[in-house]
DNA sequence: AGGGATCCATGATTGGATCCCA
DNA sequence: TGGGATCCAATCATGGATCCCT
C-alpha cells in the first residue's frame, strides 16, 4: 500500500479520525494491507503503528511530534472492559546526561502540547482483530494540566540532576511517573551519580498514569 | 471490676479518651480484669467493647447512642500499618419491614450526628496485646457528609422499599454500602418482594467505606 | 536507542461470609 | 437479633519487565 500523505489541517486529521471511528482493528488492518495478530504479546506496538499510518503519521521521526506540520502528538489510549485506561500512557524517554532544560522548553511538555487521543477497546477477552476505534479527541494541554505534569516533573529532574535517578520509582509523582523502558533489565546506560562516578543504569521512560487519562475522557464524554 | 459510671458531659469523655490514648490494649484489657486473646478470629468484637467499658459506654443498649446522655455514639477505626483505616465501619442494621422514614428522623443519621472516633493500631503483623489506641476525634456530621450520606441513603431505600432488596450489593453506594450482617449466609429474615410476596432474605447492615473515614481523619490531622 | 506500547507477578483492595456477647 | 466488629478468597491495580520496528 502507499503509505498516506500527511494531513494538511488539523480539521484533515480530524476528518480521518472521523472514518475510522467505529470500526475494527481487522477492517483498519486490511485497509493497510496488514494481518491482525493474534495477540500483542509479541507485537505490542502495533496497534499504534497501525493507527499511525491510517492517519498518514510520519513514521520513525524523532524530536518531532507524529504530525510536525500540524505540532500534534497521536497517542492510543487502550480502553478496558469498563471504559477505562488499562494502561499509563508513554510519553518519552528519560533524558540522562543531558543539559538542563526549563519544563517550558522540554521535550515531554512540547509532546503533550497538542495531543489526538485516540481510544481503543482493549479488554482481555476481546480479541484482537474485533477491538474497534473509538472517537478521537484533540486537546491542548490546560494550564491546571500544566501545572501538575510541571511539579511531577520538576522533583523527577531534581533527582535526576543530583545523580540519585535510581531512587526514583514508578512510585513517584502524582500523574507522571517514571519506569524502565527498555529491552529487559540488562540493558544499562550509563550515567552519573550524586558523587560524579559513572554508572549504569536502566533506561527509563516518562509515563502518564491512567488518572491523567482517564480524567481527559471524562472531560470530553462530559 | 466495676462498670465504670457514664460520662456526665462531653468533656469529661474527651478526659477519659485522653487517659487511654496511646495505651495499649494489654494494658487496657488488664485496667478491666480481661484477658487479651491471641487474635480476634474468635472476638471479633472484643476491641469495641474493651473501649466501650474502659471509657463507661453503656453496653448493649438498643435504639440509642453508646452515649445516651451525651447523644454520642462510639466507634473504634482499625488502621492498617500505613495509619489507614483496614476495615469499613458497621453502623447498623438495614431496617426490613419497617415503616418508611425520612432521612433526617433515621436511626443511621442519628447514630453518625455525633461519633466519637477513636482509632485503633491494627496492622495484621501486630499482636493484638501490643496494639495502642490513637487520640480520640469527635465529630459532627457536617453539611456535606450528610449530603454525601443522605444520597446514598436514599438510594439504597428506595430499593428495599420496592421489594428490590436482593439487588443490592456492596458496590452500591458512594460512602455508605449494604453488606451482610448475620451469623452466616443462612441466617434468613422475611421481607416482601416486589411482587408482594414474602420471600426471605439475608439480614444486612450500613456500613461506611474506608474512604469516608480516612477523609475524617485526614481532616483531623491536616 | 527512541518510538510504538502491553505483559503479568505481586501487592492492595474488597465485599460476601462469619464470629462473640447480651 | 441487634450491636460489637474482623476474616479471607477472589478480584483489581500497579509497576517492574519486556517486546517489535526503524
Amino acid at each position: 500500500m502507499n503509505p498516506i500523505s500527511p494531513p494538511k489541517t488539523p480539521n484533515e486529521l480530524l476528518e480521518r479520525a472521523g472514518l475510522i471511528a467505529g470500526r475494527s482493528l481487522a477492517e483498519l488492518a486490511h485497509t493497510q494491507a496488514q494481518s491482525v495478530p493474534d495477540n500483542l504479546l509479541h507485537a505490542k506496538g502495533w496497534v499504534g503503528q497501525l493507527i499511525e499510518q491510517c492517519l498518514g503519521a510520519s513514521a520513525g521521526s524523532r524530536a518531532e511530534p507524529d504530525f510536525p506540520e500540524l505540532g500534534i502528538e497521536l497517542k492510543t489510549i487502550p480502553l478496558n472492559a469498563n471504559g477505562s485506561p488499562k494502561e499509563t500512557t508513554y510519553v518519552c524517554t528519560v533524558p540522562l546526561n543531558e543539559p538542563a532544560t526549563s519544563w517550558e522548553t522540554c521535550w515531554l511538555r512540547q509532546k503533550l502540547n497538542q495531543v489526538l487521543w485516540l481510544p481503543i477497546e482493549a479488554a482481555a477477552e476481546l480479541p484482537v482483530a474485533q477491538r474497534r476505534v473509538g472517537s478521537a479527541i484533540l486537546t491542548q494541554l490546560s494550564r491546571e494540566q500544566d501545572v501538575q505534569l510541571k511539579q511531577d516533573w520538576h522533583e523527577h529532574m531534581e533527582l535526576i540532576a543530583t545523580g540519585r535517578i535510581d531512587e526514583i520509582c514508578a512510585h513517584h509523582g502524582t500523574y507522571l511517573q517514571i519506569r524502565p523502558k527498555a529491552a529487559n533489565h540488562k540493558a544499562l546506560r550509563e550515567t552519573t551519580d550524586a558523587d560524579g562516578r559513572t554508572i549504569k543504569t536502566l533506561p527509563r521512560g516518562f509515563y502518564l498514569r491512567t488518572t491523567f487519562t482517564a480524567d481527559i475522557l471524562a472531560r470530553h464524554y462530559l
